[in-house]
DNA sequence: GAAATAGTGTCTCTGAGACATTATCAA
DNA sequence: TTGATAATGTCTCAGAGACACTATTTC
């Protein structure tokens, strides 16, 4: 479809900023090029728009992810577009960014090797104006966890009121009182207590699991 | 620039959601358009990605903006992203939605019969998926503005502090406590006083005037 | 002085933060 | 019993909401 215009298009591409919990700090997903431009730099993964494919942007970014993780991401937004004739030196380009959130156990089931993980506040250099990408996926992240449960997709299914508390705490690079977060999570009724306990060496701990993302009206 | 590719490439443009308080309410400055597609229908002002004018999609918007009203909005950020196949049944094409906050006076320097204006609760029926355009719009501004002085780009450069009490409450369509806006206004220091004095039949009321958009660390 | 609106003061009560205490497991 | 962590209880204080009160203008 779309027959050819009387005036250039850019090319439309899509990218995903993959945000995981991992060694307790927030971290990017990232995989080396393997072809031009950009060989062999570190790169969100991505893919360009397949009219014939896609019904919208939002089909792209599963499908490209699907290809490239075998999974559709627990949490996944339009983060912002990012467009010009400067980040990709070969032609004009329009790239919509995509926050994802997914629990570390996913991104470990796709395979040794395809995802290299670095602390989003200590990256290296990257390909295009990915950098700019995680930057403001960061800033989205940090700004919506201290007002809604964003971070229970970066967990595994069911998990304690402790792994959730420190999952908040690497998010929002803060420490938070136990029990006033009890409180505030008691109050949202946003996770659902299983009927199952964590075991290990010391007393056992509910398990508990999320349904939605859910906003809060106050702050954390 | 932009050689043909051998795929094809959507269309893309942008559209401006156009804000502002009007009659105490929040209303959004649509045009009727005098083409087709959907000529006739009322709509989001809004234009095509032109490569060699534009170094990015916020250059689009501004000189889309500029030509049709003549001024660059108070407050412009990118809103979202709309795409597929099914919004423009001519082709697959994808739109930037842009968020606008304007004073009234802007538009109506602008002249008389280039915009109509409608609640934001009330709209007609809009062309393409404009609708959704405005909605997303909205929902946004309702968000922010209770955690930021956003809605102060609705107001005209010098105003009361009454007058910044309203426009909130009709943003967020509820009342507030004069005393507690007040505090909490103060405490944030957004707004500086100026040496001016709006006069009336009462007694005269301080004005004040705005530098930029601030976050609040609670909600007000 | 009356009317109108600007601007301030005060009381209460909720809820967050800090910290102490109790509970329940394994070794 | 001890060590470790889960889970709950209590005290205090800051701040939001409600509402009353004072101030300054025009007519």
């Amino acid at each position: 479809m779309n027959a050819p215009l009387n005036f250039p298009l850019p090319l439309v591409t899509v990218d995903a900023v993959l945000l995981t919990l991992r060694e307790g700090k927030l971290q990017v997903a990232l995989h080396r090029r393997d072809k031009a431009p950009e060989e062999g730099k570190l790169g969100l993964p991505g893919g360009v728009v397949h009219l014939d494919k896609d019904k919208s942007t939002d089909d792209t970014i599963r499908r490209v992810l699907l290809s490239k993780t075998g999974f559709t991401p627990r949490y996944l937004e339009q983060l912002q577009v990012f467009s010009g004739d400067q980040r990709d030196e070969r032609l004009w380009s329009l790239s919509i960014a995509y926050l994802a959130l997914v629990p570390l156990s996913d991104l470990e089931a796709v395979g040794e090797g395809v995802f290299h993980f670095y602390d989003v506040d200590n990256l290296p250099e990257l390909a295009f104006d990915h950098s700019q990408m995680v930057a403001a996926a960061v800033a989205r992240v940090r700004n919506k966890s201290s007002y809604s449960t964003l971070p229970c997709a970066l967990l595994p299914e069911k998990f304690t009121l402790t792994q959730l508390q420190q999952t908040y705490e690497a998010v929002l690079q803060t420490k938070l009182d136990k029990s006033s977060f009890r409180r505030k999570i008691e109050a949202l009724e946003c996770v659902i207590p299983t009927d199952e306990y964590q075991t290990g060496v010391q007393r056992p701990a509910q398990l508990y699991r999320f349904e939605q993302v859910v906003l809060f009206d106050k702050v954390l």
